[in-house]
DNA sequence: CATGTTGGTATCCTTTAAGTAACTGGCATC
DNA sequence: GATGCCAGTTACTTAAAGGATACCAACATG
């Protein structure tokens, strides 16, 4: 089956569909902390550089609601409640993987645009 | 050379920047419909549905001035004013890729959600 | 019995993004 | 001479994101 070429109207579409799910500072973030072991809350806060409590259970719920994290809430003493990525979630890695290479590049175009003088 | 291996704060903070430079509804889709040769501002403005003078004005200054378009002058009568994308700019392409896949992926998902009846 | 940890809420406030609408000067067309 | 195109600008308003701070109950530790 070949491949569907989509114009470019649809492209934009669906950019900001994604834009729309993982915009903003934190979301990104969250899910790469969770992913990378981090399952309770305070875990995850201590991961996640500078993020409050209040924004961070907000955006988890946001992240819950869109099926990329599942919230769990074990009956032990104290209750525990733990976060996991979905596989859903896990379909965003080419994506943040593409996005750390740039972010990277884009660290040495700064400190290159600085003594450049342009 | 064995690729570096980044640690999640590293990352973290990588994907932040790359969020601080592409995030909000429109500087993608601006990049991708001047990519796709439209570079006249009322071009630009028609190729990217429903964003308004005053907003895709900032935003062209914007992305002028993080080096991610060029603003070109013409003094022809009346003046003429075009914009192009840099090589700076392409280097978001493999990103931009991966979320268009991931933008197609997700309303498919959205559909099964609906119908499957969690 | 004071202090710390856990998983959060509740209030309040500031900042930023984005939208609405009107308007500009210069030229060209009807 | 009214209308329209081009490339925007200006002033105002609203909505959303994010931050600061305090607080809660339940337990555990010293």
């Amino acid at each position: 089956m070949a491949k569907k070429e989509l114009n470019i109207e649809q492209k934009i579409k669906y950019v900001q569909d994604t834009l729309f799910v993982i915009s903003g500072k934190w979301k990104l973030p969250i899910m790469m902390a969770v992913n990378n072991g981090n399952s309770r809350f305070r875990d995850i806060q201590r991961a996640v550089p500078n993020i409050t409590t209040r924004v961070l259970s907000k955006e988890l719920k946001d992240l819950e609601e869109n099926r990329l994290l599942i919230r769990t809430v074990y009956d032990s003493l104290p209750v525990t409640v733990t976060y996991t990525v979905t596989p859903y979630c896990k379909s965003l890695k080419p994506m943040v993987d593409e996005m750390i290479k740039w972010g990277e590049n884009h660290r040495a175009e700064l400190k290159k645009a600085k003594t450049t003088t342009t």
